[in-house]
DNA sequence: TTGAAAGCGGTACCAA
DNA sequence: TTGGTACCGCTTTCAA
């Protein structure tokens, strides 16, 4: 138990005002600029805090001030572009706003119940996305009276929601498929993994019953990263009747099908066709077709919205579902028109 | 000004030892464990508690205990798959280890002398990445008594150090160029812009010295984005005397002049080379030659000293230099033996 | 085993 | 314009 703790303890007000002969009060006040302080104590004040270093304490500050000034975002996992990308919007925006942000990666951690309720202690409010913590959680929150806005997700009570518009997505898609001409459809990835999974597979499924086709087969489930992908193409791909499309749920699943491909001998999209979604930086090289998400202004939308309901203005529940832009490169097919491709 | 803030306000501890028929320091031990409480008052408290929905509040909680229970990370950007992983390392031993995570990015916004030193004022200690601050604000939160971890940049004072083998990844990767034969060097990237460019370019310069070459001209600056790389490499590509390899400071900059090339009519490795840094995952498709660093492990790394430090064992100063490995693929050249990419 | 009370470091109201 | 002081919500001595 040999902790040698030697940090200089910091300087309180107390300190300033002693240093400037005045009260706490009117360090308070000189610092805030609330109220009007006289010029010449002003001065002696804010020398004493230069010559002090004075730093005011965020914990003696928030606490009298009943507010973190923090707010923080709730994901599964930061590993993949998806990811980094919304935080990074999120970030951006609350920082602009005067939030601090807090961060928490639930993903295949234990207990992530506990650990978001750990977080609301440190915020005024917080970002929920995807499959993070189960529907109860998120009441309790908004009843302990935090604001919550939800990403990535279904909306839960009167939470603000923001999503991506998977329907329209993967419509669209399924729709520039057919024009292909394929006709055996395989969806790679799990639902159950997570709520835009879900929403797309769901997507997939009703816009082939809806072209008069079979219902496609159970997805092929599997995680997020490239190797699963890979395996799980490998499945589809060696089954007898091999498909002629695997419609995957992320771009890290179509790299990974992508390989299982060439594993096999197969060409891309000569024997396989390949999509993707989210459009991260490696579907370019990789000539991957897949539908781009605004990932910086999911984040970025869902930090404004926080923000405000911090603020407490009583606006009406919100949803917002964004837009979504298919992205046709060389994996889904040939192409008359060269490069569909936005710049 | 009509702001309709209706949020129940929480409740404390005062609430349930009224509840429970105790003083509030019995239910802070009951909380706590630390001390014994006796069966029955425990249970009387719990169900309080539990009937209550108490949650104690963090700030009365750190302001007592005097710590935050927190800490930061500060790096420059989070696009890109660089600064992403390593946060994501950072986080997952912060989280492991019970502290909460905040995030600053500081590239690009005004005063970011100012964010930092608010961050400070929320956490036990902070891990500082590359160019985010200036030398004297690194040496102002040490004295201030906030530990300090520094992460891919230069040592200052006696704060601990983490960074990457810039020195030897470089020397390994113009080793190989020099096997390929090439004569005409180019750097790509900005030394100004991050401690790490500048090693890079460094020993990237030294070790054409050693080699009894001219000394390589002035790199070619650039920010880390692709579309800079791109207009930085073509600058390099219409000289009359083409360089042979573009020697790029990260991977997205040499992504950038893969671009080039193409768009001059270049072929990659015939006509010129192009390495990269980083190995992210774009690079793999585009069959870049790159040195790996492990991302993730710095991160890690950095978040297990802080906490260390936070402790307050009086450890000497560290300092860790983790190594790096070169990523052979099609970009710098034909090879004979067939991948020396590792799995 | 428990309670009273003194902090922890600020903010803001009320008087002076 | 300033000072005194009552909180904010919790932890932790010190006594009982």
């Amino acid at each position: 138990m040999a902790v040698i703790n030697n940090r200089p303890k910091p300087v309180t007000i107390h300190e300033v005002a002693a240093q400037a002969g005045v009260s706490i009060a009117t360090v308070s006040r000189a610092l805030s600029g609330s109220t009007t302080v006289a010029s010449p104590t002003r001065e002696r004040v804010l020398a004493a805090v230069e010559q002090l270093r004075f730093r005011p304490s965020r914990l003696g500050q928030s606490l009298a001030e009943g507010r973190h000034a923090a707010n923080g975002i709730v994901f599964p996992d930061l590993s993949g572009p998806y990811y980094a990308e919304v935080v990074l919007g999120y970030e951006e925006v609350a920082a602009e706003l005067g939030s601090s942000v807090l961060i928490l990666a639930t993903h295949g951690r234990p207990e992530p119940t506990r650990r978001v309720l750990e977080l609301a202690r440190r915020v005024d409010g917080m970002v929920l996305m995807g499959r993070t913590v189960p529907d109860e959680v998120v009441s309790q929150l908004t009843e302990t009276g935090i604001p919550v806005v939800l990403l990535a997700r279904p909306a839960v009570g009167e939470s603000d929601t923001v999503n991506v518009d998977n329907e329209h997505g993967t419509r669209a898609l399924v729709k520039h498929l057919a024009r292909h001409g394929y006709q055996r459809f395989a969806f790679v990835g799990d639902p159950a993994e997570s709520p835009d999974v879900a929403g797309r597979y769901a997507a997939f499924r009703a816009s082939l019953l809806e072209a008069g086709r079979r219902p496609p087969r159970e997805p092929l489930r599997c995680a997020f990263d490239v190797s699963s992908g890979r395996r799980a193409a490998l499945r589809a791909l060696r089954r007898a009747l091999r498909p002629e499309v695997l419609v995957c749920g992320n771009d890290e699943t179509a790299l990974g099908a992508l390989e299982a491909a060439a594993e096999l001998g197969l060409s891309v999209p000569g024997d396989v066709a390949v999509t993707g979604w989210d459009d991260v930086m490696a579907a370019r090289y990789a000539g991957l077709t897949t539908v781009r998400q605004p990932m910086r202004q999911l984040g970025a939308t869902a930090a404004r919205w926080l923000q405000e309901r911090i603020a407490g203005h009583g606006e009406p529940v919100r949803r917002r579902v964004l837009q979504t832009q298919l992205v046709v490169r060389s994996s889904c097919g040939t192409h008359d028109h060269e490069s569909e491709e936005p710049r």
